[in-house]
DNA sequence: GGGTGTTTGTAAACCGGTTTATCTGATGAA
DNA sequence: TTCATCAGATAAACCGGTTTACAAACACCC
């Protein structure tokens, strides 16, 4: 409990018999100094356990090799999988993470943005998952070291990872189609979101594909939680013809609505076939397991960082969109009806 | 992408025609000023969209107003739902967090311990489930601003927030014995974690009570994960005599438990009942819902926060420990025999 | 011996704030 | 008038490093 005062690279220096900029540049490796005088050096850093003052680091070079990531909620795994790959990352290119947390707030992510010019950290992995009214957007464009991950911003020009929304749902649609499910629902998040609009972009593809109609009254928005996947039940169960299968824009949908329809009574995948979005943790634990399309998150958040990093180190090169592969996992949820 | 240069203090007190101290203790509220003066600064300081630079301010002041919390894993939802309540009661008192993944690596562990002396966080909620070696130990006293979370570290003095292990796991080994089960296998961590002790002994008392003998061979140890928890399936099936019930220490053994038994055919809870450990968001996920103990993470992670907080307000206050409910939650994986 | 490098090392400025000790001028009391 | 007091404001030290510009010492070559 002692206020502890460190010994600094002036107490070094002295016992070293050297000045404070000699040990600053030998310590970053900024200058080769004879054996001996670095021997010297190195006994003294020993003896008094010295560990040079991060901030006053920070202070004078401008950097804190240090990045934020930012998140709209961490108990939901498929961020929480994404975090543990960028501390991974990053740790092991030297860099620590700061994670902030935003509950979908405008302010706490502005807040976050705000990190930036603050120097607490040198760049920001951004994912949001709340529609914009521009107010991100303009704050955003502001910043190089910022990188969008999972879900887009419109109108901005960062470096930017998501996944093949379009392919992946258009293969999840296919898969129900060939499996011989002719009526189906799509249930997904708010309109204008990247990821709804892309995921529905697929999975109409493949109704035309199959020359199936592919009505409006089949599409359900609102969000991306398992409490709509428990609501959405009420109403697909009120309409007049059910569906025989459901393509859900997410896991957290699809075991929502997996909950919900054990409870009334409807059968997955004999009843009704089951389709979900990312392939989180949870979706082998549910039962019947869920059959989902792949979406890497800790490969989002991984590529996310060295993207990051690069941009860091190289703030010239240009931004870019990376796409990483959605891909279907078959489980149990669908019923392959041709068998 | 241009390299930012924020206005400095010195940039306000120029054009408010003042001095760097006095805009400096104008900010901070260390001095009243006359009406008209605080305008001018206020004015300027609007004008030049001056932010001040935290940086700067942590190396005069030595406070970084942040805190870090030290997890093993965050995909684990029971340290996510923890970190969000961190994150969430840590912002409510002006607080940043940042997080440390430690794996359970004492390299890690040890450096994020530095992040102190760094100041780059002024305390730390720290939680490690990887049996200590004492080198941990020997580090961790050293500081006063480390509150431990969910698991001791033995020989140290810090605040410290556990639940009452004893407790819940006497109430779930009471409740399988109440609903008629007699052979109850127990299935845990590392013995020398003090969350494994503390659980066991729980677990003898109340055989103890009901007179039930409690046999060693009926206890397994390894860790608390979802692969020790199908591994031990293999072990459990071989014993000559098996069990009726089942309590495991951590919702993830009894998740993978439950995973294992129904790959080979064993009904939960026709066959074996199974109580698990935690009841972290998975637990009614699972098929069949998992009968558990409740330790809210949640209030883990906020408890320790204040601690941390008041800790960090008044260093003097001596340390305690301080110990949340756990409490039985009925759900679906416990047979009632007597019916 | 003198010119030219090359090592080896240093003094001092700087990063952008906070804080302490001090100064100035006005007001009031004696 | 003179001294004490006090509000209002400041200069300068400080936090602990990094970096620039330069000096001293030594080596090498002609």
């Amino acid at each position: 409990m002692i206020k502890k005062k460190g010994p600094t690279i002036q107490d070094v220096a002295d016992r070293a018999g050297l000045s404070k900029a000699a040990v600053s540049r030998y310590l970053n490796k900024s200058i080769r100094l004879p054996q001996e005088t670095g021997r010297k050096i190195d006994e003294a850093v020993a003896a008094l356990g010295y560990r040079r003052n991060s901030i006053a680091r920070r202070l004078s070079k401008g950097g804190s090799e240090t990045i934020g990531l930012v998140v709209p909620e961490i108990s939901n795994t498929f961020f929480s999988e994404m975090a543990e790959a960028v501390e991974q990352t990053a740790s092991e290119r030297g860099y620590n993470l700061i994670l902030g947390i935003s509950r979908n707030h405008p302010d706490k992510e502005l807040g976050f943005l705000r990190w930036i010019d603050d120097s607490i950290v040198d760049g920001l992995l951004f994912v949001t998952n709340r529609p914009d009214n521009r107010r991100l957007q303009l704050d955003i464009r502001r910043y190089g070291a910022v990188v969008l991950l999972d879900e887009d911003i419109p109108g901005t020009a960062q470096d930017k990872v998501f996944c093949h929304n379009v392919a992946g749902a258009r293969d999840a649609t296919r898969y129900l189609i060939r499996t011989g499910h002719r009526r189906i629902f799509h249930v997904t998040g708010p309109v204008s979101l990247m990821s709804v609009q892309e995921r529905l972009e697929g999975f109409r593809l493949a109704h035309e594909e199959a020359g199936l109609p592919c009505p409006d009254a089949h599409i359900f928005h609102h969000d991306y939680s398992q409490r709509f996947g428990r609501e959405v039940v009420g109403q697909i169960l009120s309409h007049p013809v059910l569906p025989d299968a459901v393509f859900a824009a997410s896991d957290y949908i699809a075991i929502g609505m997996l909950e919900e329809l054990k409870r009334n009574g409807v059968r997955v995948p004999e009843d009704m076939s089951v389709v979900g979005f990312d392939d989180t943790a949870l979706a082998c634990l549910v039962t019947p397991k869920l059959t989902t399309i792949r979406q890497d998150a800790a490969e989002l958040g991984r590529i996310g960082t060295e993207r990051l990093l690069d941009a860091l180190a190289r703030p010239e090169t240009p931004r870019g969109v990376t796409r990483i592969a959605a891909s279907l996992i078959v489980r149990d949820s669908v019923r392959d009806t041709r068998t």
